[in-house]
DNA sequence: AAGATTTATTGGATCGTTCCAAACGAGTCA
DNA sequence: TGACTCGTTTGGAACGATCCAATAAATCTT
C-alpha cells in the first residue's frame, strides 16, 4: 500500500518533459506553453502526484508556509477565539499553522519554541506564559524569523508586539461603574505578577482616585484567570466588612464565575450587584444577563496580529513595530445600567 | 543578521570531524566516541545549530514527527480541550500539530488537508464537517497516512474512530429526567442531519417510548450547536401550548443557552425548570447551577484519540479500529435533582 | 539567408540530512 | 607477517524540488 511517492520525475516521465518543466507548472510558471501546461496537469491528476513542501523548502530561498502559534490556555475562549483569528487569516494566505498550548510551563514553552524552529516556521505568534524573558526568543530573531508577542508584553523583546489597551479599558469601566453610583468597587481575579493585571488594576485605580475615592487594598483578590477563579474571588470578596456593590473582573471567564458566585449567595448579577468583564468573548452576548465587558474583539486581535507577522515575512524585512489596540466597553446588563442608562452607549 | 543557516557541515568543521559523524551525534548513536561527541556538541552549542528537520524528512523513510488535527469550531470549549487533550500527548510524544479549524466548511476542510499533506503530516486525527465523505481521506489513507475519526463518524471510511456512546448518553440522561418525575422533556439543539444528534436523539426517545410516553416531535427543536442557538431553542420550546418541564440538550454549549433563555423569562433552571447538557466540559462544574451533563471527559478523548493514532504512526500498521467510550452522567444542580435526590451519584 | 530575438525546454548543481559501504588504526590471533 | 577482528570514522550517493545557465526551436529583422 504504502508505495513509493510519486515525485516531480515521475510527472516529468509520464508526460514526456523534463523535472524542470513539471516544477515550472507547479508555480503556474507563464513560461510554459499552454499544451505542455494541460499534458504535466493530467499527469499530475492521474498519478495522484502530491507536492512536497519539506524538499522545497529545502532551497534556502523559500518560504516555507509554516507559522507557529504559542497560547497559554485554549480552554480559555478569549484564547481559543484569539487563534480562531489567526487561523482564518493564515488560511487564507496559504499558511498552515502549528499550535501548541503552554498552560504557562515555561518548560514547554522552550520546548516548542525549540520544535517549531526545527521544522522551519517562518514566523511566530506568542502569547508568552509568565516569567517568559526576552532572551527566549533570541534563537528565533537571530535566524531573522520574526515574531509577534500578543496580549502580554515582555521587557526588552525587540520584537513586535500586538497589545490591548488595558489601562484605557480598566479605567472607562470603572468610571462607567462610578457613573452608575457604585463608591465600593471591587477588582477580581488574575495574579498581579503579570503586566496585564498590573495595567488593568492600575486603570482601576485611577479611575477611583480621579472620583476622589481611596483606593482600598482590601477590594483587589487575586486568583486564577478562570470561571472557578471569579467564584473563589467574589466569594472572598463578599466576605469583607465592607463589601464590594460591584467588580470590575480580570476577564470574561473571572466575571462569569463572579456572577455564578453571586447567584450562589442568592445576590443577582445586574440587579444587585454590578458585574464588568474584560475581553468581549462571544458568550458574553448571550449569557444572561448579557455581560458589560470591556471588548477587545479578540478574534480581530488574533487577525490583527496575523496580518502584522505575514507583512513581515513578506517583506523579509525584520523591523519591530508595537502596537497598541484600542478596546470599548460594550455595555449590557450585568453592570446593571441597562435599566438606568439605556440607551446611552452601544450594546452590540 | 539573516546569516545563512548552520548545518552538520559547518559543526563537522568546527569539531574537526566529518558530517557523518555529526550526524551520528544528531542521533544519540552508540557508535560514537565519547570525547568526539562532547566536543561535536561543544560545537552545536557554540555556533547555535539547530536541526533542520525538513532535510531530515526528505530521505523516505524518516518519520516527519508532525501530525494534524482538524477540528469545527474551537471556540465551542468542548473542541478546544479536545484539541488540548491531543496537545498533551503529542507534545509528550515529541511531535508538533497543525491545527486548523473548519468551521463546518468542506472547501476549509479539503484545503487544509491537502496543505498539511503537502507539508507530510505523519498522521491526521479530525473531526470532520458535516458532509464529509469517505473519499475526503482517500488521499492520505493512500500514501499510507493514518487517519482517526472523532466525534462524528463517516459511513463507510476505512479508518479509525474514537466516538462516544450518544445514544446510552441520552438515553440515561433522560431517564433520570424521568426519574425525576418529568413527563415533558424537550431535546434542544443541535442539527438533525449530523449522526451525533441523530444517536443523541435516538436514545432520548427510546427512553421515553420505554417510559410509555408518547415522542412529541414538536419538543424536539434543532438549532445551532452553541450558547446562542440553545437560547433560541428554548424560547420556541416555551411558547408550545405544552410547554416542556425539563430538557435534555445536544451539549453543553446549548445547555448554558438554554439556562440563560430560561431566566429572561424568570423561569430557575435547576429549580423550575430540569436541564441536563452533554459534554462536560469544565464550565459545567463551575456554573452557577452546576450542569448536570452527560459527560465525555472531552480532554481524555483527545488524549487518547492522540494515542490511538501515536499507535498507528509507530507500528507502522494502518488497520482500521473503532472504538467507542461510555459515558457518565454527572449529577449537578441543574436537572433539580440536587435537592430530591442527593448523594445517590457522584457529582464531581 | 544569416543574424537577432523570442519562446519553451532542459540538464545539472544545490539545499541539509541520512545511511551504506568502505576504510581506518589498533589490537589479536595463528 | 598476514589475516582477522573490533570500535570509530568517513566519503558519497540518495531524498524531491528549485533555479541558473544553456540550448533548441520558432519567429522576426534586415
Amino acid at each position: 500500500m504504502t508505495r513509493s511517492r510519486v515525485t516531480v520525475i515521475d510527472i516529468a516521465r509520464a508526460a514526456g518533459v523534463s523535472k524542470s518543466t513539471v516544477s515550472l507548472v507547479l508555480q503556474a510558471s507563464p513560461l510554459v506553453n499552454e499544451q505542455t501546461r494541460a499534458k504535466v496537469n493530467a499527469a499530475i491528476r492521474e498519478l495522484g502526484y502530491v507536492y512536497n513542501r519539506g524538499a522545497a523548502n529545502l532551497r534556502q530561498t523559500a518560504s516555507s508556509k509554516i507559522v507557529g502559534i504559542v497560547v497559554n490556555d485554549l480552554t480559555n475562549s478569549f484564547f481559543a477565539e484569539l487563534a480562531v483569528g489567526m487561523d482564518m487569516v493564515m488560511q487564507s494566505a496559504g499558511f498552515v499553522q502549528f499550535l501548541a498550548n503552554t498552560g504557562e510551563s515555561l518548560d514547554r514553552q522552550r520546548e516548542v519554541i525549540a520544535s517549531m524552529h526545527e521544522h522551519g516556521i517562518s514566523g511566530l505568534i506568542i502569547s508568552p506564559a509568565r516569567g517568559t524573558e526576552a532572551a527566549d526568543f533570541k534563537p528565533l530573531t537571530a535566524a531573522g524569523i520574526p515574531v509577534v508577542i500578543v496580549v502580554r508584553n515582555i521587557a526588552g523583546a525587540k520584537v513586535s508586539s500586538l497589545l490591548s489597551d488595558n489601562y484605557a479599558g480598566a479605567r472607562e469601566a470603572t468610571e462607567h461603574l462610578l457613573s452608575l453610583g457604585h463608591r465600593r468597587i471591587a477588582f477580581l481575579g488574575g495574579f498581579s505578577d503579570t503586566t496585564v493585571a498590573l495595567e488593568r488594576v492600575h486603570g482601576y485605580r485611577d479611575a477611583l482616585v480621579q472620583a476622589g475615592i481611596a483606593a482600598d487594598d482590601a477590594l483587589i483578590v487575586n486568583s486564577a484567570p478562570s470561571r472557578a477563579g471569579g467564584v473563589a474571588a467574589v466569594e472572598r470578596a463578599m466576605l469583607l466588612a465592607e463589601p464590594p456593590t460591584a467588580a470590575l473582573c480580570f476577564n470574561d471567564a473571572v466575571a462569569f464565575g463572579v456572577c455564578d458566585g453571586l447567584r450562589a449567595r442568592g445576590v443577582e448579577p445586574g440587579r444587585d450587584f454590578g458585574v464588568v468583564g474584560f475581553d468581549g468573548v462571544i458568550e458574553a452576548q448571550a449569557a444572561v444577563p448579557a455581560l458589560t465587558t470591556v471588548s477587545v474583539d479578540p478574534q480581530g486581535m488574533g487577525r490583527r496580529a496575523a496580518q502584522m507577522l505575514l507583512k513581515q515575512i513578506n517583506s523579509g524585512r525584520v523591523e519591530a513595530e508595537a502596537m497598541v489596540t484600542s478596546v470599548r466597553l460594550a455595555v449590557r446588563q450585568s453592570c446593571g445600567a441597562a435599566m438606568k442608562d439605556m440607551g446611552r452607549r452601544n450594546t452590540a
